[in-house]
RNA sequence: GCUCACGUAGCUCAGGUGGUAGAGCGCAUCCUUGGUAAGGAUGAGGUCACCGGUUCAAAUCCGGUCGUGAGCUCCA
């Protein structure tokens, strides 16, 4: 009998008979704690089953329960047994099309006439367990694509024969747990039993292969483990994310509202949340000035005329609000604050002298969002962007570059943001500008990144058809990345407008234009900033800092008295003196994460002092008035990166 | 925009099969003046999102509109 050689990666090599099973090489190959941990492998690199036959010399790599690719296996193969579960529950009224692994979990979208309710997911659940329970193995066999059409049109699963009837490869395989088939590349876990730890989450709506004309299918998504204890973590995570969730905390701490009468997506700060944000813009405000950066004011609705020179009319109107008629004349809402900055720029002759121009504007503009695109603060369809365009030579592209990256990072780091991916987007296929702009421009933003030390991935082909652009993710306290800063340079619209310059030589050159935005929407920066710390801000922009607390009303007098000299003394300060008891203030001040609790009773007020209660519960020392004011602006201005 | 679900006092929510509404928190008044996460009593708040239909009768059933949520889609 034939023999070939098998070894696992990194250690020697045996002989086994021909068509010998991948799980039994791992039996003979692996300890047994290894062995258990094994649920598939690459075999010279392909990923294949346990139950897969070897039929030439193998270098197995084993695919285990502790790494994504195992993960991965495990969510793809109870998606599965989810589709197995609805079958059986549900019969052939309901059509299976596509269920793959993602990330944290997997889905399966279904057609069927009647909507899935919270009972069915109990069945289906059940279903499930009985599934794991009988455990299954999972089959691998391979089949001629017509015969799979020709088996699958007999079931009805249309989906199933269009993807197939779209397959390239003449031979497909297909994997069955008990009577359910799927089309399936694989691979799959050795059998049922594996699936324990899993829960179903939700159903959504999603269109077959994504298409709006196509069927709409019922996409259920649920959540798998490999143990119980991650699933729960998993659980208790999505938990924590409802608890940190900015529209609810954007509520309770009395940050923002939206009301129906004022219409989707157009946010009301409330004095609590307008603070915040008046915190932050100051700080914006003053880095940029700090940064050779002046600061513009321009209008929220312009002429048409502006924004078909912009070019906005022809790529952008189906996001702008529709014309207004005022005296005969159509005028537009703002989508991009960009053509006002440019008409600034037009006010006078400019010199190569002037540059770099560094203009920046926290300009409220509004979108047109479709309506289901609409998400608290996130996305909305009126916002403020801390907007910056600078206008510069070609040869000083990358030291400008340079600059608003420092500038960036740094803005971002004051808010507790030092972690980030940055990716550099290339010239896509449809552009303007010639090959040697591009390169050029390219190389500049490169270069800038390089120099700052900064690690990026390029995306090509994804840059803006006006330029070359780098993007900026943060990621927050929940390992989340959120898309904030970036800094795009424009060929395209110093062009439309005309813009020159004099240079040297006493001719008329062309300015190149950066468009930067570092926090990118206020209102989604705020969005993350509430999710990212909870809604318990840093001191120096938390919108109260401290909240004095009487215990009596004997202490009234001298509360007012440190009231207002906290208040003279810049110090964000609320007085709660209602006739409750402390434990009651206590729990509210609390709850609305306040940094200082200022708790003033009979021996405060004879001693001149109050005693200071943090966040986290703990109490300071009695400290005088002045101490506390001394404390509040240090800490203040330290947290401000002062 | 599409699919599904939802829309009851300022907030969070109860209100089988139709008979004009309830709780807790908050708010007001009173009692209580109490040192580190909810003291007590009384009271005021709702044309049950809006419009239309079915019915003797609709928060409850049906249709439409608006809004919210989860996804899909979109996001130079």
């Amino acid at each position: 009998m034939a023999e070939i050689s098998v070894n696992i990666v990194g250690s020697e090599p045996v002989l086994m008979p021909m068509a010998s099973r991948v799980g039994d090489a791992v039996r003979q190959l692996l300890s047994g704690k290894q062995q258990r941990k094994t649920i598939a492998a690459l075999a010279n690199g392909e990923a294949v089953d346990l139950h897969r036959e070897l039929t030439e010399d193998t270098e197995l790599t084993p695919i285990q329960t502790d790494s994504e690719l195992g993960l991965e296996i495990l969510r793809h193969s109870t998606s599965h047994i989810m589709a197995q579960a609805v079958r059986d529950l549900f019969g052939t009224d309901v059509k299976v099309a596509i269920g793959p692994a993602i990330e944290n979990g997997f889905y399966y979208d279904f057609y069927r006439e009647e909507p899935f309710s919270p009972e069915d997911f109990e069945k289906i659940e059940e279903r499930m367990a009985q599934i794991s329970s009988d455990g299954l193995p999972f089959t691998r066999k391979t089949m001629d694509r017509q015969e799979a059409i020709t088996h699958f049109a007999a079931l009805g699963e249309k989906y199933k024969v269009e993807l197939l009837e779209e397959l390239e490869d003449e031979q497909v395989s297909l994997y069955q747990q008990g009577d359910f088939i799927d089309l399936c590349r694989g691979p799959h876990l050795p059998d049922t039993s594996w699936v324990k730890d899993f829960k179903l989450l939700r159903v959504a709506g999603a269109y077959w292969r994504g298409d709006e004309h196509k069927d709409v299918l019922q996409r259920i998504y649920g959540t798998v483990f490999f143990d119980e204890k991650s699933l729960k973590k998993y659980l208790n995570n999505l938990e924590e994310l409802k608890k940190r969730d900015h529209r609810k905390l954007g509520r309770e701490l009395q940050l923002f509202t939206s009301r129906d009468l004022i219409g989707p997506g157009l946010i009301l700060w409330q004095p609590k949340g307008a603070q915040l944000r008046r915190l932050i813009e100051d700080y914006w405000k003053d880095e940029h000035y700090k940064h050779g950066y002046e600061l513009l004011y321009t209008p929220h609705i312009a002429r048409q005329d502006l924004w078909q020179t912009s070019g906005h009319l022809d790529f952008y109107s189906e996001n702008m609000y529709a014309p207004m008629e005022i005296d005969e004349v159509k005028y537009q809402l703002k989508p991009m604050n960009c053509p006002f900055h440019i008409g600034i720029f037009k006010t006078d002759k400019r010199s190569y002298r002037e540059f770099p121009i560094r203009w920046a504007e926290l300009g409220t503009v509004y979108r047109y969002e479709r309506a289901g695109a609409l998400h608290g603060l996130m996305r909305v369809r009126g916002f403020t962007q801390d907007d910056a365009h600078i206008f510069c030579r070609e040869d000083q592209l990358e030291e400008e570059i340079f600059h608003i990256l420092n500038l960036n990072l740094h803005i971002l780091a004051t808010f507790g943001f030092s972690e980030y991916d940055i990716y550099l987007s290339t010239r896509p296929e449809k552009s303007v500008g010639s090959d040697d702009i591009w390169e050029k421009s390219t190389a500049a933003l490169k270069q800038a990144l390089e120099k700052k030390g900064l690690g990026y991935e390029i995306d090509p082909g994804e840059g803006v058809f006006y330029g070359p652009k780098i993007d900026i993710k943060i990621k927050d306290q929940l390992g989340r990345s959120w898309q904030c800063s970036t800094i795009q340079v424009d060929f395209n619209l110093p062009q439309r407008f005309d813009m020159t310059y004099t240079g040297t030589d006493n001719s008329e050159h062309r300015p190149i234009m950066i468009h930067r935005a570092l926090m990118g929407s206020l209102e989604r920066f705020v969005g993350i900033l509430i999710e990212h710390y909870a809604g318990a801000f840093p001191l120096w922009f938390s919108p109260v800092q401290a909240r004095i607390l009487n215990i009596t009303d004997d202490q009234l007098e001298y509360c007012e008295k440190i009231y207002n000299q906290l208040r003279k003394a810049g110090i964000r300060v609320e007085k709660d003196l209602r006739n409750e008891k402390l434990n009651y203030k206590i729990r509210e001040a609390q709850m609305m994460k306040i940094p200082f609790m200022l708790i003033v009773g009979e021996k405060e007020k004879e001693n001149g002092t109050l005693t200071v209660r943090l966040r986290d519960g703990k109490n300071l020392p009695p400290m005088k008035i002045v101490e506390f004011v001394e404390k509040v602006l240090s800490e203040s201005a330290e947290g401000r990166g002062l």
